[in-house]
RNA sequence: UGCCCGGUGGUGUAACGGUAGCACAACAGAUUUUGAUUCUGUUUGCCCAAGUUCGAAUCUUGGCCGGGCAACCA
């Protein structure tokens, strides 16, 4: 039976505007300033916006708010492009703030026009200090009455650029006493003489978030402009200028921006962890970017399912890092082609095994797959194996090898332990086996059962590679609210590498893009960084690993 | 202390006046040539109080708690 699938709140909305006839479809956008990278609170965002389209008539804009060219760079704007297009969507329009920036100078003129906005001299001190405090109303500053003839000349001015930066603003002129601190005669326009990466030095002159964003919404006939919580005090604004400039009357919604455990998800901070290089850059794969995520080896499903899962609502959040995790465990477990790798080498010989045999071991590329098929590995007398899968002294327990002990190897023999080695600081360099010849994985007339079985890697097949193992950033739960300076709290082993860990053959021609499970050690795929003399593998996430927790009780 | 928003298991999210459900996490067991996957089961919740009602997570009122708002940022 397919259950109803309960809506949020703005596609309760939406239904009711389409079922009262208001809209017959609708037009949303999604609007970054292109002065960051994006992260995984702009997926749930991007999701929002463009999956609200997919279910209902209509179609969504990309729009760059570009309204503050000192921080904006066109590097941001080509790698919020190639994010959106990754994780599967599709824009009806890509368009530019900027591209506005004429018309929303006129509507500025007619807002004066009006009388209703006015070039204040004041300097930002005398601004703040004017708009009173929460609970103190504000006093309107001597220039508020200025006629609209010389507001009209003074704000040409400001455009022809008569004035300095901080000379001169243009402010609505709402009600300094209002309650909502965002209606005290908000900014509409600053002076900054700045080169602007797209309309470069046309301008001197640039719109405030407040005065660009809800008439850019009008240009394009959005019927539903979502944004995150943090303006809902700007919503009063945004209608009393819809009002007020009569134009098409845009309809602001907001929800909880998502926030993850063990990372933080504020494009400054984010930014400070790069420019202080402590991440290598924006796609470092410690990082909760799209691009790092991507090249980390997140595919865009498990990121959309996610964003499906975690909801649209009011309330403020803080999601358990495990849901994300096991998305993309769930989405790699269908698609990852399984390969062995060992991270953490010991010798292991067969001592009844010959010596310069190779045998080539047949094995599944995807037991969750019947079209994945199959492969070989090579198969000699002596093997890699994980140094952990070895104990001398195993508790009942651990279902791996250890003297007298027997295990299976996978897709390969059965073997039994007969021995191993020290040096002389007491490490184990060499274990001993004896393998059963009637136990061949798929002729296994041995009769034998073992519990444990291990992965291993053919000695003189083994290539190399660099693998880097990522923790979480952080070590504690909500950093960015956390006492002091979030980067106090950074995990110093968020990265691991691995330099030389042993590989099986085939990865050799492994590319970047293709995900792999290197079998009980989790899922990874090829680094962009990768070279074809140097692999470098990620790990994009452990398998879950019951035996972990069992090991510390 | 002005205005605004919000409170459902550990974390998220449903319920639209009628049995509090789902996912993750945790725990227990079965299966397993990955201690993975899969399967089965278990634990844990409506912020408080009063009211309306046959019946309240849902409606009303009053509390309590959390968050936001005083950038020439968005």
């Amino acid at each position: 039976m397919s259950e109803e699938k309960s809506l949020n709140f703005i596609e309760d909305i939406i239904e009711e505007d389409i079922k009262n006839g208001k809209y017959k479809s609708i037009v949303t956008r999604f609007p970054p300033e292109p002065n960051g990278y994006l992260h995984i609170g702009h997926a749930k965002a991007i999701c929002l916006n463009f999956g609200l389209t997919k279910k209902y008539p209509g179609y969504t804009n990309l729009r760059f708010d570009d309204t503050n060219p000192v921080t904006e760079e066109t590097e941001y704007v080509d790698s919020i492009k190639a994010d959106i297009k990754w994780l599967g969507f599709e824009w009806k329009n890509e368009r530019y703030t900027s591209d506005y920036f004429e018309q929303l100078y006129q509507l500025a003129v007619k807002l004066i026009e009006k009388g209703l906005a006015y070039v204040d001299d004041s300097t930002p001190d005398e601004i703040a200090e004017g708009k009173g405090t929460p609970t103190k109303a504000g006093i309107a500053t001597p220039f508020r009455e200025r006629s609209i003839e010389e507001n009209l000349r003074l704000f040409k001015e400001m455009r022809d650029g008569k004035y300095k930066d901080g000379e001169k603003v243009l402010r609505a002129k709402v009600d300094m006493a209002n309650p909502n601190m965002q209606m005290r005669d908000p900014l509409l326009y600053r002076i900054k003489h700045a080169h602007h990466h797209r309309t470069e030095d046309t301008w001197c002159i640039y719109p405030m978030y407040d005065f660009a964003h809800g008439q850019s919404d009008s240009i394009e006939n959005i019927t539903h402009s979502i944004c995150t919580l943090e303006f809902v005090p700007h919503r009063p604004l945004y209608d009393w200028l819809i009002e007020k400039l009569e134009i098409f009357p845009s309809h602001q919604y907001e929800f909880a921006r998502l926030n993850l455990t063990y990372t933080v998800m504020s494009k400054r901070k984010l930014l400070q962890l790069v420019n202080e290089k402590i991440v290598s850059g924006w796609d470092d794969p410690r990082m909760p970017t799209i691009s790092a995520f991507r090249r980390r080896g997140y595919t865009p499903e498990s990121i959309r399912n996610f964003c499906e899962r975690v909801g649209v609502q009011k309330r403020e959040n803080l999601i358990d890092l495990s849901l994300l995790e096991f998305f993309i465990r769930e989405d790699l477990n269908k698609k990852a082609l399984r390969r062995m790798a060992v991270l953490d080498p010991v010798k292991l010989v067969l001592t009844n095994y010959p010596e310069g045999k190779t045998e080539e071991m047949e094995t599944e590329n995807n037991p969750e797959d019947i079209n994945a098929s199959h492969r070989t590995i090579p198969f000699s007398r002596e093997l890699w194996i994980e140094k952990e899968d070895f104990m001398e002294e195993p508790p009942k327990k651990f279902f791996r090898l250890g003297p007298g002990r027997a295990v299976r190897l996978k897709s390969a023999y059965i073997i039994q332990c007969t021995g191993f080695k020290k040096d002389d600081a007491g490490n184990i360099i060499e274990i001993q086996a004896e393998y059963l010849p009637e136990s061949k994985s798929g002729h296994d007339n041995s009769g034998l059962k073992v519990k444990g079985t291990i992965h291993w890697l053919s000695i003189p097949h083994a290539k190399t590679a660099e693998i880097k193992l990522y923790n979480r950033l952080f070590k504690i739960e909500d950093p960015a609210n956390a006492e002091g300076d979030f980067k106090k709290y950074i995990n110093p082993d968020s990265l691991q590498v691995i330099p030389h860990a042993f590989i099986e053959p085939s990865l050799s021609t492994a590319k970047v893009g293709e995900y792999f499970q290197f079998i009980r050690k989790g899922y990874f795929c090829l680094d962009k960084d990768s070279s074809t003399d140097k692999l470098v593998f990620n790990r994009t996430v452990t398998l879950k690993d019951t035996w972990a927790k069992e090991k510390d009780k």
